[in-house]
DNA sequence: TGTACATCAGTGAACGCGCGTTCACTGATGTAC
DNA sequence: TGTACATCAGTGAACGCGCGTTCACTGATGTAC
């Protein structure tokens, strides 16, 4: 597929709408009408609202798994920390986003949705397009906490998954609720440095020995 | 709305269904096929597929509502730790899904669903019928973490949200998972013993002063 | 005890609407000879 | 240089379909007199 200006027009709307409203929820003649482009351009240059949502997702996906991998090869060494494995993730997410010319944020709600809602072409597309990386990243993660078992550090990816997706997607009203609340303005700069040692802490929480349960009282 | 066979029928069908799919992804008509009911059942008893999603929450939200005031109440003193109060909240979540007699997973999976799918009308629904015991429990948090500044509290909540919300939510996933990688089965009870300590050494994770950054190399 | 009426859960069929997709067509640009 | 044809982005209108909702109706049960 060519890249001219209707599908990036497509490509820009679409992201915009998916991110503010989920996949079912947003119509092709809502997003071909924000775009200024025909109705049947969407099936046009990308054949189906299935694949154009994984377009979608490969506009994000794309840069930030190359931008990662470079991260990774020019900063990170043998015996690299958890917290810096996270904060090369976090830097690349955002400088990819930046690259892209899209709100991180956005990248975030689209990736929680792919979770959420029924769409198992796209969880498919995503590991197939980004699985290897993940696994590099999650490999080098794993040895830095070496004192968890795998079952727990599993566990343990899962709840930094949730954090961050959870977290950063949600990002504009949480922001909004802070300035009412507390009249303090807040970056997602600044968010991702609090959520960072969070999640290292989170991470390196010693493990309870299997079955002791919660102390006695 | 009188609690007859038919209603209950219908509640159970859509409970189960919009947590599978999502609510625009789930039709009155699959939730009446599976429900054995008629069509026009809906909107007879309910008025509405939008009021038919508040009373699946109200289903859940009212029990647990209920069990955690209760808890509260029986085993929070008045200087509870962190700790304490989350293995109070989670024994409330597992108590109250035990009491309605469907998996607490399936709840997980609907409120991550209210915060991501566009259903304002849930929302409002939600913080209404909820708020208030939200408040009371988000207090004693606080109270009980008084090295946080309100603002590095209120992300942190939400780092907790998302790790709860996302994790549970995906249990079954996770679990066939763990089952083919690792031949270990878990239980959700399992899982929150291994969310609790995450979340709370999360919590007590020390703040850095505002505007320190990284930390130089 | 019998009759007339009210209430209410439930039903079958249809309504209009918005959806994703298709298709014949246009008009501009490039290519072959 | 001129003509015929091919390619391709884009279009306008229509397609059939599944959706939430409505409505006139049924039949069982309760109530008043």
């Amino acid at each position: 597929m060519v890249h001219n200006d209707t599908v990036e027009r497509i490509l820009d709307a679409a992201s915009a709408l998916f991110a503010e409203r989920g996949f079912a929820e947003t119509s092709l003649r809502t997003i071909t009408s924000t775009a200024g482009v025909n109705l049947a351009a969407v099936n046009y240059h990308f054949g189906s609202k299935k694949t154009l949502i994984q377009a979608v997702f490969a506009r994000y996906l794309q840069p930030f798994c190359e931008t990662l991998e470079a991260n990774l090869d020019a900063r990170i060494g043998a015996r690299a920390g958890a917290d810096e494995l996270l904060q090369c993730l976090f830097d690349s997410m955002l400088e990819s986003a930046e690259r892209v010319g899209e709100p991180p944020q956005r990248f975030m709600r689209l990736l929680g949705l792919a979770y959420t809602q029924s769409q198992e072409h796209l969880r498919r597309f995503i590991v197939a397009e980004f699985g290897a990386h993940y696994s590099r990243f999650t490999g080098l993660l794993k040895a830095a906490l070496p004192q968890l078992d795998p079952v727990a550090f599993y566990w343990r990816l899962y709840f930094m998954l949730g954090a961050t997706v959870f977290t950063l997607s949600s990002f504009d009203s949480i922001r909004a609720i802070l300035n009412s609340e507390f009249e303090r303005d807040s970056s997602l700069e600044q968010a991702v440095d609090l959520l960072v040692p969070a999640i290292s802490g989170m991470l390196r929480v010693e493990q309870r020995p299997p079955g002791s349960g919660v102390p006695a009282p």
